[in-house]
Formats: structure tokens, sequence, C-alpha cells
DNA sequence: GCCAATCATCGATAG
DNA sequence: GATGATTGGC
């Protein structure tokens, strides 16, 4: 295999011995292209693709380097297991699930689900109500979500994050011992169950540990500063077998925080395997020096110093252009502008992106690219599988792949008229109380929805004659669901239309039970425009979280306004605060060539507006001036201190005056 | 008693 | 703008 176009020490990481190795890559250093390489050359030295693990933070970069692989060596590198933790994880459930008590049948909650399902125990142990202040089903798995990620105790993370809820202790720690019984009860799975089932399969059963490990010839872990206390730990017992892991990551980009990501990951690594060989990447090929010298920036400025600084192997190009603005509607109109003359200079709308803390950033903006006519994707924020309608149809889905899912079917009999809360948990009680778990219409006949349950009934056990096809599972159910659809929405008409794109998704899949947690791993994360799906010259748009690994020749970074970027919820606390440079960091290291950064004085949006008290994460840049060219577009910071004009006329005048003799 | 409609509270990032 | 507690109506 030819190795020559990589550098040296990219080539030591590459042809590195099995063992512990630890890759400390930075932005733009060629951190795919040399797991890509490694991964080629394992199964050129014979390895069996079956037994290499490829563990990366989307299941699309996972696809994306075994693409990149088989290009080097041929289609073998398709074999190789790839994809998230959590996916990953779910695979080998399926298969082994049983050893600790897990059906086959087993479905997966996403984050919605899994917080309506917090929120039904709530109700059900009468926490909350009457005054009583208890935090929301959302905050509470939150809580339950960090303690499991980062083997925290509830205790010690309400006494951190939520002192004024400590009276409720004994009461929150009642409701997630709850929550587990009812999860196992129904063959649910969260998020986090995925991963502390593997756990514990690796941790506590030997013999499914030397089969699952011992198929782990090779691990590999993409993103590693990213992963978390529990993640840190699988990928260790994957490799007790064998003794081989190699993880690539980068401190200075960690940004999942939030999550239960944790640095201690990379930076122990070394210690906790002794003998762990360290390559640092520095060289980097996807910037100009003028982009690095202010990413270098960001990182100096950091409290916790990074030891690293970019340096270029291509150092043309221009400085970042730091435009300053007097709000978010002006920034949208800048964005578009530039968009336009950039297009019109010869740089395609797929090499551009604009990137922003949060989705709603971009509303505006987007508002503004429709009136331009210039498609665009977007991704991350809103899914498509949080609308409303969609998650009827899934619920759907999911009775009829797991009778046993309480959730799904407190949704589903929600759909007809004449039931609410409490008819609707009844009736779910009756089905799993059934054995097989099953809906019954008898007794229910003489109600006004009795026809309806009736009718379900037999479209269930249509459903069960056509399981092992995918598609016409999901056309049987759209059938029995678009035409109530009216009855339930004002706006049926756009949400039938989202529908349509539901056989598509399915199409092709022999499993009902894999389609649905496939759907839940990974769900679809763009929205596209109309234009975007017609043709294929679209800009990104996306959240800088999922903008992660990718990289274009122009980025533009909106809403760099302290309440909005960095996001409100972090300026009280420092530690929040240097997660939201880490992520400038990130954005800044997208750009090729071409960066802008917009700095609106307000962003308007729910609630938070009015900021105006700069940024702190280019107030704190040292010697930003030096690093960017600034230019001030509309009403400069400042200028409303200037003695305001006493009317309209005298404007007029004054204008007339300044054009006469200035102009 | 239960369903459906009305009013206060709190907001992000994602597998 | 969604969620949850509350209130009004059958």
């Amino acid at each position: 295999m030819d190795l020559d176009h990589l550098n040296a020490a990219q080539r030591a990481a590459v042809t590195a011995p099995p063992g512990y190795h630890l890759v400390v890559a930075g932005a733009g250093t060629g951190k795919t292209r040399t797991l890509v390489h490694r991964l080629a050359w394992l199964l050129d030295q014979g390895e069996d693709p079956a037994g290499v693990v490829l563990l990366t933070f989307t299941r699309r970069a996972a696809e994306e380097m075994l693409r990149r692989a088989s290009a080097l060596v041929g289609g073998k590198a398709h074999r190789v297991r790839g994809g998230t933790f959590h996916s990953f994880a779910h695979g080998v459930l399926r298969r082994h699930g049983d050893r600790i008590g897990l059906g086959r049948a087993f479905t997966v909650l996403d984050r919605g689900d899994a917080a309506d399902m917090v929120g039904l125990v709530r109700t059900e142990l009468a926490l909350g109500g009457k005054g009583r202040r208890f935090p929301q089903k959302d905050t509470l798995l939150k809580l339950i979500s960090t303690g499991v990620n980062t083997g925290r105790s509830l205790s010690a993370l309400v006494d951190e994050q939520f002192p004024w809820f400590l009276n409720d202790l004994p009461d929150i720690e009642r409701l997630a011992a709850r929550y587990a019984e009812r999860k196992l009860a129904q063959d649910v799975l969260d998020y986090d169950d995925l991963l502390v089932h593997l756990d514990r399969l690796l941790k506590e059963h030997a013999d499914a540990r030397r089969e699952i490990a011992g198929g782990c010839r090779h691990v590999l872990v993409d993103e590693y500063q990213d992963t978390n206390r529990l993640q840190g730990r699988i990928a260790a017992l994957l490799s007790v077998v064998h003794g081989s892991l190699m993880v690539v990551g980068d401190e200075a980009q960690s940004i999942y925080r939030f999550r239960g990501a944790t640095v201690e990951n990379i930076l122990r690594f070394p210690t906790v395997f002794s003998g762990t060989q360290v390559t640092v990447l520095e060289e980097n090929y996807r910037s100009t020096q003028p982009v690095l010298d202010l990413a270098n920036g960001v990182l100096a400025s950091a409290r916790e110093r990074f030891d690293k600084r970019l340096h270029s192997q291509q150092n043309e190009g221009p400085k970042p252009v730091l435009i300053e603005l007097a709000d978010d509607g002006d920034q949208a109109g800048v964005v578009v502008q530039r968009v336009l003359e950039l297009r019109e200079q010869g740089v395609g709308l797929r090499r551009m992106a604009v990137l922003f803390r949060s989705a709603w950033h971009a509303n505006l903006l987007e508002l503004e690219l429709g009136r331009a006519n210039i498609p665009f994707r977007k991704f991350g924020g809103i899914q498509f599988l949080e609308a409303a309608h969609v998650k009827d149809v899934f619920a759907l889905l999911r009775v009829a792949a797991n009778p046993r899912d309480g959730l799904a079917w407190f949704r589903v009999l929600q759909l007809f008229e004449g039931i609410g809360k409490g008819t609707a948990q009844r009736i779910g009680d009756a089905v799993l109380a059934a054995d097989p778990p099953a809906l019954d219409p008898g007794p229910w006949a003489g109600r006004r929805f009795g026809p309806d349950l009736a009718h379900l009934a037999d479209l269930l056990a249509d459903i069960q004659a056509h399981r092992q096809d995918v598609g016409a599972v999901v056309e049987r159910v759209l059938g029995w669901y678009l035409p109530r659809l009216p009855a339930l929405y004002d706006d049926a008409g756009p949400r039938a239309k989202d529908l349509e794109s539901l056989p598509v998704l399915a199409d092709g899949h022999r499993d009902l039970d894999r389609f649905l947690a496939e759907v839940a791993l990974e769900p679809p994360s763009s929205v596209d425009t109309e234009a975007a799906d017609a043709e294929d010259e679209w800009i990104s748009l996306s959240t800088i979280h999922s903008a992660k690994g990718l990289e274009w020749h122009t980025v533009f970074v909106l809403a760099l306004a302290d309440g909005a970027f960095p996001s409100g919820y972090s300026l009280q606390d420092p530690e929040l605060i240097e997660e939201e440079r880490r992520l400038f960091y990130v954005a800044v290291t997208r750009a090729e060539r071409c960066l802008f950064l917009l700095a609106p004085r307000i962003v308007r949006g729910r609630g938070l507006t009015g900021l105006g008290q700069g940024c702190r994460l280019l107030d704190e840049l040292p010697d930003l001036d030096q690093r960017v060219e600034r230019i001030a577009e509309g009403h400069a910071p400042g200028s409303e201190t200037a003695p305001e004009p006493a009317g309209e006329a005298e404007a007029a005048r004054l204008a007339a005056v300044l054009s006469f003799y200035d102009g």
C-alpha cells in the first residue's frame, strides 16, 4: 500500500503494531485520513475485516471512512463493523441480550419518548402538581442520564446542579427507580441503556465478553475527546482480549460535556494503558494561516491552555472578516449578500456553510435565503421525528413491533375521539396484562370508540402477517392514519406531505425492529428546501455540533453575542464558557479559506432580546484586531451615543449638507 | 369522572 | 412555542 503522501507522524500511526495507541490530532491535521489509512493498512496486512471495529460519532462518519478505505484496498473494507457506540451496542444486544434477560424484540426510545415515559411516571407517583415545585420531565431525564453516563450519584448531581431540589431527592430517586423498572418490564431501552447493558454484558459475563471482545482484534475510536466515562470503559473492555485499541482525538475540540463527555478519557489514556504509544499530528492541511492565526487566538484565550499551536501548509489567504451589525435582521441580509457575491466569484454553494450555536439562530436567515432563491439544507436542531404526526405513525409501528411498549400504546390510543389520558391508561394496562400482550377490543365494544379499537386490532393483525416487508407495513399504517389526520390537526395538508417520505425511508428493510431502532439511533438529520431537493447545489446551514469533522471553503459563524453565542445558560459558569470557547474553536477551524464572523448587537429570539453586551468569545481574544478585518455594517456599535437628530427634517437637511460638502 | 380547552413557566447542543 | 397545572363542560 502506498503511504508516500502521508507525513512521518501520520505514517507512524498508520503502521503502528497492535497495542494501545493515542493519536492527538489538532483540527485539520488529517485525522480522518490517518484513520482511513490505518484501516486500510490493517486489512492490507491480512486482518479479517470482521475483526475490526470502528467507533465514530455518527454513522455517516463511519460510512464515509469505510468508503474511503475501500477505495484503497477494495470492497472488503465494507465488512468492517462501524458506527456509533450506541448503534454498535444495539447490534450486540440484539444478538447477546438474552444473556442479561433482554427480549429480542426490544424497542429503542429516543430522547423525547424517554422524557415522556419519565413524565408518565412523574404523574403516576403524583409528584409535582398542587403548587409543589418538582423538576420537569426533561430535567429529570437529564439528571438520570448524566448519572448513568458519568457514574455519579443522583444526590451529588442534584446537590451540584439543582440544590433547591435537594428536599425532593428521595422522590427523585424513587422516580428514577420506577422508570428503570418500567423500561425493563416493557422491553424498551433508552439511549443510555444501550451502553449500560453492553457495559454490564462485558463486565459481568465472562463468556459473553470472550465472545464479543474476542471478535474485536482491533478497536479504533474517533473523536475520543467526546466520549464519556461509560463509553471510555466500553472501548477499553472491547480491547481486553486482543489488547489493540487506537483512539484519536483533540482535547481542544471537546464540545459534548453536556452529554457527560470528559476529556479525562484522553488525558488519562496513557496512564490507564501503560506502554501507550502517543502520536501528535500538528501540521494543518485544511486552512490558510490567517484562519489558523485566529484559531490559535481562540486557544490562547482559553483558561486552560492547550499546549498546541496550528501551523499551515498553505500560507496565502484573506484575513477572517469580523462584521459588526445592529441585529439579526441585518445579519441575514449581509450573509445572503456575501453568499451571492461569492457564488458570482465561482465559489459553489456546496463549498459554503453557515454555522451557529443554536438551531433557531438561523431562522431569519432561512427566510432570507428562501426569498433570494438560494437552496439550502439545515442540519441539526428540530428533527423530523419530533413532529407530532410523525411520532403518531411511529408509535403505531412500535406497537406492532413490540406490544409490550406501553408508551407507544398510550400515544396510539389517544388518537381516537373519546379517549384521553385516563382511558388510554386503562386500555393500555389491559393490553399489558394480557398474556401475550395484545389489544382485545371486546370489553370496550359498547363505548363510543369501540369500533375504532376493533379496526385497530384488525390492522395490527394484518401488519403481523407482513412483518418482513417494512415498506408494506408502513404503507398500511399510513393508509389507516392519513384519513384521520384532518380530525387531529388543523394543518393536515403539509403534515400529510411530510409523511410521504416515510415509505421511502422504510423501503428495503427486512425487519421492523431494526428499522425502528435505526431510525431512533440515526435520525434523518437534515431539513431540505424544495429547491435543495431538486438540484444538488445547496448551502449547508448547521449547528456547530453537527458540523464536527467537516470542512468548507467558506464559513459564516452567526450570532456572536453574549446570550446567543456564547449561550445565555453558560454565562454564569466559567467551565461552561470554556466549552463555548472550544465550540467557537471548532467553528473557526471548519474554514479552509474564507471566514466571516457575524456579531449582531441584538439577536431576537424567544425571550432573549436586547443583548448588546458584546461577545466575550471575541472580547477575550488577544490581539483580535490583528487577527481579523473588522467591518461595521449598518449601525455600528457606539453610534447610538451620538446626539440624536431632533427630527426627520433636521436629519434630511443634515444628510444633504454632508453629502454636498463631503461627497 | 373524564375529556378537552385555557392559562403560567421555561427554554441548547445530540445518540 | 412547548409543557404542565388548572379550569370548564359533557
